[in-house]
DNA sequence: GCCCTATATTTGGTCTGACCAATTTGGTAC
DNA sequence: GTACCAAATTGGTCAGACCAAATATAGGGC
């Protein structure tokens, strides 16, 4: 599924997944420009384009002479999207990181929020929290509730550098978690004692209190997950119920 | 400071820091790829590739009709070294954030390395440890070490979500600070309390611990290293003594 | 004066073909 | 087996051209 609709992001595109998919070994030469061009049916302009975007995330080296497959543990953040959309096997170790990451990333937003907050903002942030007491403990009717929440709390942390990583990892990674029919189970208890949790922060204002709370509701969360993930593997006949 | 000497990548660069330094604002209208190619003396193909790697970061978007400038809060997290190296004001909020952020993250990494570390690799830990003891209580002379143990834990760790975080922020922060004259002041205390907690951590196997000790000195650090700078926007005089 | 439409211009996307410098490769002589 | 040299390959760049879509402009109707 290419971003755009332009040749050269085609290009960079599919050569990002065969790269992620390990297709080429890492130090490996990289095929030559005219090479593709003639494989993409496409200029070598075109070609040049979308290696500088491949170089750009850190999955190539480009120098005279040839241009060489780098290793992904020095890419880029930005490849993070792609390699968790890249098919239905979802690395389950990755998975578990990402979350784990996740986590600890907003804790430190809603620590970070719940401290910095005006009285204005706490209050909208009671809402936020309340709203999502009311729904359902469903994870799809949850989620919007959940990004909305997670989103406000960003803004009043206003930390640049979270929000940049956020926005590498924008790779709406719930919504593929349900695409491909994984579905945490989260108890109501534990739903039920980071709603009250939160909220006792925001009363007393205690951004550590919050913080706190995302964390080990992220890591109840993680293992939810984990759980998913293996029964999900234990029966691959539920891939097709979509 | 272009980072590779051809053509295209000093057009990236230079309009990625013309972009980071606000000269455009958010949503005005690029250049035309034409004018770009005059303005630089290349060719249209040259400019392409450059504006190819913008697009990759997040800081412009291009479209048929024209391409316009974005929001550097929707950028990819690989703006953020280009954007501490700017020029020699870096912006006391960025960094706080940028010490806060990389903080909790060397905590996680610290945590789950410890936690997982075979009985080599905590004898391995403990020597970088201990070598951190036996140097001078010197930003400069720490640096080398710090980071040896940073990269054993990260290694030992093995989060790839984390590493590519660290990747995009290997903007050799610490040394740009020694550079811009930035001597954050760290008492001998906390550096023993650190040592100390860390070497106790490692002889139980306890990641809390770690984690915890990781983010009290990431959290002293970033107070220093906030006076510190305070201390040199009030005295700008030091900023030739390099 | 204001709005809407038709036309002209600009802009990005792509291709072809070419040249250069540096690297890589292959073969040859030792 | 090694050292060296020539040929082929590769990335870097340029010029000029064409197309389709988007934008700007001029003009006409009200």
């Amino acid at each position: 599924m290419p971003s755009s609709n332009t040749i050269s992001h085609e290009i960079a595109d599919t050569l990002r997944d065969e790269i992620l998919r390990q297709r080429y070994q890492s130090g490996d030469r990289f095929p030559s420009e005219r090479d593709l061009a003639a494989r993409f049916d496409a200029s070598r302009g075109a070609v040049r384009e979308g290696l500088s975007q491949l170089e750009q995330l850190g999955l190539i080296r480009i120098q005279p002479g040839g241009a060489r497959v780098q290793s992904v543990n020095v890419a880029s953040l930005a490849v993070l999207g792609p390699l968790l959309a890249l098919d239905d096997h979802p690395d389950p170790r990755l998975v578990d990181q990402f979350l784990q990451t996740f986590g600890v990333l907003a804790a430190l937003t809603a620590k970070s929020a719940v401290n910095s907050a005006s009285q204005e903002q706490l209050i909208q942030l009671k809402k936020l929290v309340v709203g999502l007491a009311e729904q359902a403990n469903d994870l799809k009717a949850m989620q919007p509730h959940w990004r909305e929440l997670l989103e406000a709390m960003s803004a009043i942390a206003d930390n640049l550098v979270v929000r940049l990583i956020g926005n590498d990892l924008k790779a709406q990674f719930v919504g593929q978690l349900m695409k491909l029919g994984i579905r945490p189970y989260l108890s109501k208890g534990s739903r039920d004692r980071l709603i009250a949790t939160l909220l006792v922060s925001l009363n007393e204002q205690d951004g550590e209190i919050a913080g706190q709370a995302m964390q080990d509701h992220f890591e109840e969360f993680r293992e939810a997950v984990g759980e998913a993930i293996r029964f999900r593997v234990d029966k691959p006949s539920n891939r097709a119920a979509n």
